[in-house]
DNA sequence: GCCGTTTTCGGCCCGACTGTTTTCAGTCG
């Protein structure tokens, strides 16, 4: 049983009781409970296992009640009080939850006074004017049940931080126009860089808030709008949730704090305020009546006695133990780079030359890149072949001798994008993969082996003396495909002791490993390798920053990264 | 259900907007 496994046992438990109508919280505390298990790098079945209750009781937000229930499910399986509670609800009525505008009071009503259990009934009872009887629908509710249901269903929650981003840009840039606009930032998760985004917040300072709200719902492309108040507006534009809030400047600080978030990261730092006595919120830090501080958000930090924590770490994974040790990282930046250790020419699959991709790497002040093409077993046309390569060796040689004369140090590296095969085996001799500068290795077949399989496969890579860097290591496709199964620890380890580079991969739907396994990876002392994974030269400068925002949220420092390094390091860091 | 340099019981972050309400519950972030 997996962490996230045992994650999903709590929150399905804290939906039941949503809509039982459970105390509140209690139900926070399961919530919190399972957000900690979720990102927690150890595995919780192996901390249940040697140290039962009383140790996995350590863990912040686990006391009794769920540590016997952790126990429980280490050592059969299963939780009787989940199983108990699922029998008494049917899990489509808990799959409401996600309509917006939909909450578990409207959900219970719906299933007691109509039996109501699913989206399709619940659309038709709306249609048919059904919910008009219950006490506190009208129809206006009506109206808003349904719009939620085509919200649902039209994106499922959430889009990529890519689509969003540039989306974001475009709003700000519009209200940016207004001269009644003195201050305008992109707030919540996107700030914090999340790899998938559930809506755009804007905070706005102005005078006038009245006016921007004005712009805001009549900005070009607006779908709807869901809310249109004095000071906060929502609308949904190109698909996507957009929310906009209007403060005073002296308010600016604490509302950046308060609207970007995380949510469970708030709630601790607002305990915090509680216990010395003072108020937090968006407009201000309050002791009593007396403003003592919101005009920048660092006003926030330093009320609770913590040091300035960058958005990407606001998440309540020990980030506010780390400001109050005054520890917090300082976090690698995209200037920090010195090169990609895996992109694509038109050697394989991608569309630029290798010459191409060298002066684009220049441009954006590298030192190297490794041209990474895929080896045969990709069935991707014109991949690399033994007769390929030696030819493709003399190209990267010329075009590094065109370098030669220019004063800045720069090189083309002979790399390939290695298969390992389901045997275990490599797409390659050794004979054949020695004579390469990096060698890339990746599963892109067979995703569906057992976990002990996958693992040793990726660990019998990672052996070899010739494979420098595993790249996506999980394989995932954010909203299309699972990561495979793979035991992380172990390949961690593996890491660790064979001197493997672990890729995060930058492309917006991969972004593999994720945020929590570079935490992992820097608490195992193994280096990442931040790369592109580019196929043209437009894509190598434009993805690689969210391959740093990963990182960031991954706590990676410079030191932590191996393409912060310059080309002798790399050269040096390579197995051979 | 969790937690404790005010507590082992009694707290638990805080406010905007909407809709159906005559004073507030529900939802959201």
């Amino acid at each position: 049983m997996l962490n996230l496994d045992i994650a999903r046992i709590f929150n399905e438990i804290a939906d039941i009781f949503e809509v039982k109508g459970e105390n509140a919280f209690k139900i926070r505390a399961y919530r919190k409970a399972a957000l900690t298990i979720e990102t927690l790098t150890q595995d919780l079945k192996v901390i249940a296992e040697r140290g039962g209750v009383k140790e996995l009781k350590n863990i912040p937000g686990i006391g009794e009640g769920i540590a016997k229930k952790i126990v429980e499910i280490a050592e059969t399986g299963d939780c009787k009080k989940h199983r108990e509670l699922k029998q008494e609800m049917p899990s489509e009525l808990l799959e409401l939850l996600a309509i917006p505008r939909v909450g578990p009071k409207m959900i219970a009503k719906v299933h007691q006074e109509l039996g109501i259990t699913n989206i399709e009934e619940l659309e038709q009872a709306a249609r048919a004017h059904k919910l008009e009887g219950i006490p506190g629908f009208g129809a206006k509710v009506e109206e808003n049940i349904l719009k939620g249901i085509e919200q649902y269903r039209s994106y499922q929650g959430r889009v990529l931080l890519s689509k969003a981003l540039p989306y974001a840009e475009s709003i700000v840039n519009e209200l940016k126009k207004l001269d009644v606009v003195e201050q305008i930032i992109i707030a919540g998760s996107l700030r914090r860089m999340r790899e998938t985004i559930g809506d755009i917040d804007i905070l706005v300072v102005s005078k006038r808030p009245s006016e921007v709200m004005d712009a805001f719902t009549s900005l070009d492309g607006v779908e709807d709008v869901i809310a249109k108040g004095t000071t906060k507006s929502s609308i949904i534009i190109n698909g996507i949730n957009a929310d906009v809030r209007v403060v005073e400047a002296v308010s600016f600080g604490a509302a950046a704090h308060y609207f970007t978030g995380s949510k469970h990261h708030n709630v601790r730092i607002r305990e915090l305020g509680m216990k010395k006595g003072l108020k937090i919120n968006e407009y201000g830090i309050f002791r009593g009546d007396e403003r003592i501080g919101g005009e920048h958000e660092e006003d926030v930090f330093a009320s609770v006695g913590l040091a300035y924590t960058p958005p990407e770490l606001r998440e309540d994974r020990g980030e506010i133990e780390a400001a109050k040790e005054n520890r917090i990282p300082k976090l690698i930046e995209l200037s920090d780079l010195k090169g990609d250790l895996h992109v694509h020419t038109n050697w394989s699959d991608g569309r630029d030359s290798i010459e191409e991709m060298a002066k684009a790497a220049l441009a954006l002040g590298y030192e190297y890149i490794a041209v990474a093409d895929h080896s045969p077993a990709v069935g991707i046309a014109g991949g690399l072949n033994e007769e390929k390569i030696p030819k493709r060796k003399e190209e990267i040689e010329r075009v590094n001798t065109r370098f030669e004369g220019d004063r800045i140090q720069f090189r083309v590296l002979n790399s390939v994008e290695a298969d390992i095969k389901s045997d275990f085996s490599m797409d390659f001799s050794d004979e054949i993969l020695k004579d390469f500068d990096v060698v890339v290795g990746a599963v892109h077949t067979k995703f569906s082996q057992d976990r002990e399989t996958m693992t040793t496969r990726i660990v019998t890579a990672m052996e070899n003396p010739n494979v420098d860097i595993i790249a996506h290591p999980t394989g995932r496709l954010l909203r299309k495909r699972d990561p495979y199964e793979v035991d992380m620890e172990r390949l961690m380890a593996a890491a660790k002791d064979t001197g493997t580079v672990l890729e995060l991969n930058s492309f917006p739907t991969r972004l593999d490993l994720n945020d929590i396994h570079c935490k992992m990876a820097k608490d195992y002392g193994v280096l990442i390798a931040i790369s592109t994974d580019a196929h043209d030269a437009i894509q190598m400068g434009a993805v690689i920053k969210y391959g740093v925002a990963t990182a960031r949220r991954g706590w990676l420092e410079p030191e932590d990264v191996v393409n912060t390094r310059g080309l002798e390091y790399v050269l040096k860091m390579v197995k051979r």
